[in-house]
DNA sequence: CTGTTAGCGCTTTCAT
DNA sequence: ATGAAAGCGCTAACAG
């Protein structure tokens, strides 16, 4: 009971219900009877309020159509779950995949997900790193664009903990998840091996990149000890169809290869569509494998055997290693989590048989 | 726990930098020697604040590597500026080119985008309604999974806007953004009809789905006044690419069609990988066009002529209807923004000679 | 078991 | 041009 029964009338419209806006704690109190607190209560603490009272509680917040505000609640607590979702595009599958791990993730840990699309500029990447830490993002899990890590140590010296992927980070600055791309690469050199090719092309992006260079590096490890396999490398700009059938013109006539590895799947198939186009069977004349299992390798014009990451589980475990931070706290001590791809085999390279 | 007003030396520490945690606008205000409102001020109102107190705010900020607390200004202002976007599964290229829109069109506007995964579960999708409505978002751009929209309004009546996406609603409810299935299904027809086709079989999903039905009503449509044209229509029951091998089995043999056209790329490659694994050209022997041109299009065996929806454009114009609902309050009125799908002609039906 | 009350960090009149 | 003070809606001591 707020208020004195025979006040003056100022006291007596002072804690009425307003009449415009939603409901809010103390209108719920007032109709019920009770004190904010035990509505709090009711709310947080459901143990510490009697059977009776939480029933009248509970039957003014619907009649009232209460509708908790977060976001005050979250000021007075001064944990804010929610955490940021950092990537170059969510409309590049493999981000995509990523995003629906993390979103799972945080939706079984009741967290809320604020998907930041860069967009592929670090601008932008910067600028959505600087709201979360605006919003009081517990935390952001990062699919960094560039190799300079110098702003994202900003972000976590301004309290939001961080989560890198896709990058195989020093376990000292943050927890960090991504694929092994040497064994990956290794994996689709050896399953050629496997199949008796002793001459095999790689058509590979630029080496600057991490992945393309993580993915040679397997390739070479897959034929360190073996002299009588040739493993050559072209390499490429973009790492699309088009590039892949160019890259395919140089590798016809008599020394043709007998085996292509394309570092992602668009090269994949499209050497598999020069090599067609110029009247040579996959994979009879040439296997082909390829990288990343994304969408189109089943679809391509031989189904594509290639190596497959696991992204949904990457953006899931980026979240729970986060999650884990948040938690923890000072207890918590950061991990490098490597995942290992897998070859997914179809008919551009069969099973041995 | 707070100070006692009249204690001399107490109050004399009371409003001391926090020794933990981030700088607030206090202690901001505090090392520049102004109040807490100037310092509000230099962020809100720059005008109203002189050069030289400016100056001396900045620097103090900056000394502090002071951050804003955005929650506590919203829970003040009363606005929160941030939009949910509840959708079926981003790892679906279809929501993923939705979401990178919406996601511009929030960023464009300086609006916080919260990813809300239902995972083709109306419980969840349930679920992240009532945070939406928790959290105080501005508003709500929905992708629904079912027909019911019954729960959709309940959010509204909370003072959640809506914008629902893929369904045209009727403009009395909300705004809403689709694309023209109709159309599309007559363009695909109509482009088999200019080659030529007289004998079109039409590979479809089930005609509960909405999507399904308008594009055989608009495949129906072309040929209305053309007693010359058969079209046949093949139901499935999942639309992918093995069901488009399945279905192809029943389409040989004599009485053959020419023309296929698949409700949406997969269904297509299908077909046309049962074509070609039946020694039938495409599209010399049979024409094929799909729907969708979502990633794996270009890919297939053949190129495949296709549908293209703008999804991309989907997603940003449903933030922005939404948007300005925000923004116009009484004075917005509900529209129904209806997108036109365009042909992408590549080789599995190419161009009328 | 329930109520009183002091803030969380910020914006915004209203004075000065 | 600047400051004092009153909350936004909620949680959590602490007191009864």
């Amino acid at each position: 009971m707020g208020r004195a029964p025979g006040a003056e009338t100022d006291d007596a419209f002072s804690d009425r219900p307003r009449s415009t806006g939603p409901a809010r704690l103390a209108d719920v109190a007032l109709a019920a009877g009770v004190s904010v607190a035990t509505v709090s209560n009711v709310l947080n603490w459901p143990g510490k309020v009697g059977a009776a009272t939480t029933e009248r509680v509970r039957q003014a917040m619907e009649a009232l159509d209460y509708v908790p505000h977060e976001g005050a609640a979250r000021l007075r607590r001064g944990s804010s779950r929610s955490i940021g979702l950092v990537l170059p595009d969510v409309a590049n599958a493999f981000y995509a995949h990523m995003a629906r791990g993390a979103a799972d993730a945080a939706f079984d840990h009741r967290y809320t997900l604020i998907l930041c699309d860069s967009a592929d500029d670090a601008e932008r990447e910067e600028g959505y790193l600087a709201m979360l830490a605006e919003q009081r993002a517990a935390g952001a899990v990062v699919a960094p664009l560039g190799a300079d890590t110098a702003r994202l140590l900003r972000l976590r010296r301004r309290g939001v903990r961080l989560a890198v992927v896709d990058r195989a980070e020093p376990t000292t600055q943050s927890c960090s998840v991504s694929v092994d791309d040497v064994r990956g690469g290794r994996l689709a050199v050896e399953h050629l091996l496997a199949l008796g090719h002793r001459d095999i092309a790689l058509v590979n992006g630029a080496l600057s990149i991490r992945q393309c260079a993580d993915r040679y590096e397997g390739a070479r490890q897959a034929v360190a000890h073996r002299p009588d396999v040739r493993l050559r490398q072209v390499n490429v700009d973009t790492m699309d169809a088009a590039s892949g059938r160019a890259a395919t013109a140089g590798l016809s006539g008599a020394a043709a290869p007998t085996a292509v590895f394309g570092t992602n799947d668009q090269l994949a198939i499209g050497v598999t569509q020069a090599l067609l186009g110029g009247g040579r069977r996959v994979p009879d004349d040439v296997a082909v494998v390829g990288y990343g299992d994304l969408e189109i390798a089943p679809y391509g014009p031989v189904p594509l055997t290639t190596v497959a990451q696991p992204v949904y589980e990457l953006g899931r475990a980026a979240v729970e290693l986060m999650l884990d931070e948040i938690d923890q706290g000072d207890r918590h001590v950061h991990r490098a989590k490597v995942f290992a791809p897998e070859l997914v085999v179809r008919q551009s390279a069969p099973a041995p048989r």
